[in-house]
DNA sequence: TTTGGTTTTAATCAAATGATTAAACATTTT
DNA sequence: AAAATGTTTAATCATTTGATTAAAACCAAA
């Protein structure tokens, strides 16, 4: 969905996003992202220092449009763990389809990368402490409740992983996927409840 | 799991599996692979022409061994639904515990490649007339059988997608880790039963 | 031991790439 | 308007990187 760009600061971000999530940081050249910009190649590092700084600017954000959607949602003391299923398979199959690549992107980079990244997103305690993850255990006190998390996260987020995939090999074209996804916002949901059950 | 190696065509290539599914194609220099090989530079386009012919053979090898353990299965004409769930969760598991970044590695170059893969494999007609989705079919006629082929890839496969992920964030270490898939192992067809009910 | 092919090495090339610089241009401040 | 500050450009630099070359080392057959 192409924002309204004004500053050129603006249009490096939107490029280097868009390049960097396509082609990941080693397959991005920073004339690449001038390019995709419009702007002279010497601004990128006027603006921005360096590629590297560039990418970890783009890195954190796309984290933050990745977690900070679901986290609130798995986080909410006040809603059943139902209506958090629901919710989140809508949220995410929303944000998903206007940006299919971002799950790919982050897991791709994260794998490459040696820095740490825990300082600046904590997941780990946030997750733990979740009232999500109390929600499951309370419903399935025998199991480690991670298994329904990943397997929720699997059903809502690794068709759009597998996208380039199945489209490369001719299976389920733009339109089929669309249709595909938007089946299983309803499916999504009665599923986990036959897994919860 | 480190092969005897003996020929220097042999060290390029485990080298070069090595180099590539850990960073890809765009993160590899071949001075990197001819460093893991121990060989000298030059020998790597002695033998392979290019890094880039190079990288066609071993992705031709990891998509062969990514889709040649599980097709058969899928194509089996004297194997029931529910045996096909348990082998294929077996082999996959065995497989992918072996080589953790096998999806992550084609899926991430696939989604760059521009090239045609279809042709090297065709996917498409195998999987559209494949023995399992005709028995997906019969227990469920009124869905799609792709969807819960894609939920047992998804429950199967992401895991170890998205290992690096939690391991970066100090979820899941390596240990845990082995133990969360080894209960997956029973769990997986337990749950694909619910599904298919 | 010589011969003839194969394999390996060190040195080097040309292109690509991240980054910098100095000057030009634009905008704001005085 | 002039000066000062901020932004943009073209040209260039220094490294990195994929690839090549010519010579050396190796090895089996004669």
């Amino acid at each position: 969905m192409p924002e309204l760009v004004s500053t050129t600061e603006e249009k490096i971000l939107q490029a280097a996003a868009k390049c960097f999530t396509e082609k990941g940081y080693a397959g991005t050249r920073t004339r690449d992202i001038a390019e995709e910009a419009g702007i002279n190649l010497a601004l990128l590092n006027y603006y921005f220092r360096s590629k590297e700084k560039l990418f970890q600017k783009i890195m954190l954000s796309k984290l933050e449009q990745m977690f900070g959607t679901i986290l609130p949602i798995l986080m909410d003391e006040n809603t059943s763990l139902e209506e958090k299923i629901t919710l989140a398979t809508d949220k995410y199959l929303d944000l998903l389809s206007e940006n299919p690549n971002l799950p790919l992107f982050i897991i791709s980079e994260i794998q490459k990368e040696t820095s740490e990244i825990k300082s600046i997103l904590p997941i780990e305690q946030v997750l733990k402490n979740s009232v999500m993850l109390q929600q499951i255990s309370n419903k399935k006190p025998d199991l480690d409740p991670l298994h329904l998390l990943i397997n929720f996260l699997s059903l809502t987020v690794f068709p759009f992983v597998t996208k380039p995939v199945f489209q490369k090999f001719g299976l389920l074209q733009d339109e089929a996927f669309k249709k595909f996804i938007q089946e299983r916002r309803t499916l999504i949901p009665q599923w986990m409840t036959l897994l919860l059950k």
